[in-house]
DNA sequence: AAGATAAGCAACCGCGATTGC
DNA sequence: CGCAATCGCGGTTGCTTATCT
């Protein structure tokens, strides 16, 4: 099966770029944008297939590659990433400006792996290798230790390195579907929820109900990490639910009387705080006041005059790189969506709900009550996410806007001051 | 100094999803 | 609606360089 290889067919170029071909596929996309991929190499005046260019360009060519070796910031940030989303590393490269996901996966695979288990943190589930040891030794569904260290076990299946090919869908998740004893009723409640509101976009179920459960998470989660003195008996910080089903409703005092949460990786929670921090939410509301300091955080462009007024889903990276498809304004209340275009409330189908939901339930059963954070025993660095910084600091999603904003042309001017000497004659 | 091994990285491959005819 | 072309993603390979013995 599969197709044959386009360069065998066409018996092209393979392996490593020339300078020579750097700069005829930079030359050509510079002046006519790259189109169609297949018709670049030939445009080009290229040997190569077009998948090639396009991965060339992708990853090393695009002038806004920042390249060069990663920040802890940067490792640390994927690392979170990496319980929320999994092997998706074009999902985390959206939320690192500048890297590829092939970069990161890279790393991932020679660099962060190995420090993690140095940590006795297994790469895979994100969970202490101990446990995914003790989890191999007692599921009899695990045919052996190695298989649960490599995360390919049928019941911690969180990332396998190879998902694509050989694991089920996250919506299949074993875990999920086969063994929901082994979830607290509240999980499985849950899970079995918001599988459905995926599965048919009839349910109740919306992406608020999703913030609403995070947020609801991150009172429990570790409030000295939150920095929001944020009460954790108090249920004022998150939104106020007006919540369209009794189940969620009751699946909350579940949770509440059991305080039997499971925990989210701390990006998980800085989505959810900055999805709400990104609204338009009135100053007076428990959010809305949070909404006028968190203005700037860095997942979102500015427009070009500094206006925070841009700050919306169309101008957040995260939400174009539809991390949360559902974008900010799906998390407040219709009344308060008004000036968002409706356009802006379709959800895209493109990310399913339950991706986004495997990891807490998962990591519920192991990490309850410690954050990533902690977990990972790295120091509490600059980007410590905007749930973990005082109110009164610049929300840090990545270091700060300006910052981001002077890399962004630095990068730029650094590509432009290249070019010259990449194309040589080019003029 | 030389060979072995590890690490890092660029690129390829195959597959699923999407698009256009 | 079916098919083929194309795109994009994640896993893997293989080359180069660094480090160790």
């Amino acid at each position: 099966m599969g197709r044959h290889s386009c360069c065998y067919k066409q018996k092209l170029r393979k392996g490593l770029w020339s300078p020579e071909e750097d700069e005829k596929l930079i030359k050509h996309i510079t002046k006519y944008g790259h189109g169609c991929w297949s018709s670049v190499p030939k445009l080009a005046g290229l040997q190569r297939c077009g998948k090639s260019c396009r991965l060339r360009w992708i990853n090393y060519l695009r002038p806004d590659l920042k390249r060069g070796t990663f920040s802890q910031e940067e490792e640390n940030l994927i690392i979170e990433l990496h319980a929320v989303l999994g092997n998706r590393w074009s999902q985390i490269a959206a939320q690192l400006p500048g890297r590829t996901d092939n970069e990161i996966k890279n790393l991932w695979n020679s660099s962060i792996k190995k420090k993690l288990r140095q940590r006795g943190i297994d790469p895979n589930t994100h969970k202490p290798i101990s446990e995914v040891e003790n989890e191999g030794k007692t599921s009899p569904s695990s045919k052996n230790n190695e298989k649960v260290s490599e995360g390919i076990s049928d019941l911690t299946f969180v990332d396998s390195g190879n998902s694509k090919k050989t694991n089920p869908s996250l919506d299949q998740n074993p875990l999920i579907q086969n063994n929901p004893s082994n979830l607290a009723p509240t999980h499985e409640f849950f899970m079995n929820r918001f599988i459905a509101s995926h599965e048919s976009s009839t349910t109740d179920i919306k992406p608020s109900d999703l913030c609403e459960y995070v947020s609801f998470q991150q009172l429990n989660y570790s409030s000295n990490n939150i920095g929001l003195s944020m009460n954790p008996n108090s249920s004022n910080f998150f939104f106020n639910s007006n919540s369209k089903s009794s189940e969620i409703e009751s699946g909350f005092n579940s949770c509440v009387t059991n305080t039997v949460l499971p925990s989210l990786p701390s990006s998980f929670l800085s989505f959810s705080t900055r999805m709400k921090s990104s609204t338009s939410l009135p100053p007076d509301s428990p959010i809305g006041h949070l909404s006028t300091k968190f203005q700037n955080w860095d997942g979102c462009s500015l427009g070009n005059n500094g206006s925070t007024s841009n700050v919306s889903r169309g101008n957040c990276s995260i939400f174009e790189n539809n991390a949360f498809p559902w974008g900010a304004t799906d998390c407040v209340k219709p009344e308060k969506q008004a000036n968002v275009p409706s356009s802006e409330h379709e959800i895209p189908e493109d990310i399913k709900w339950s991706e986004y939901l495997h990891t807490p339930f998962i990591l519920g059963n192991t990490i309850q009550n410690q954050s990533a954070q902690d977990l990972y025993g790295e120091t509490k660095s600059q980007t410590q996410f905007a749930t973990e910084g005082p109110l009164s600091t610049t929300p840090n999603w990545h270091p700060n806007q300006q910052q981001q904003n002077l890399q962004a042309a630095e990068i730029y001017s650094k590509h432009f001051q290249r070019l010259p000497t990449t194309f040589g004659q080019f003029a």
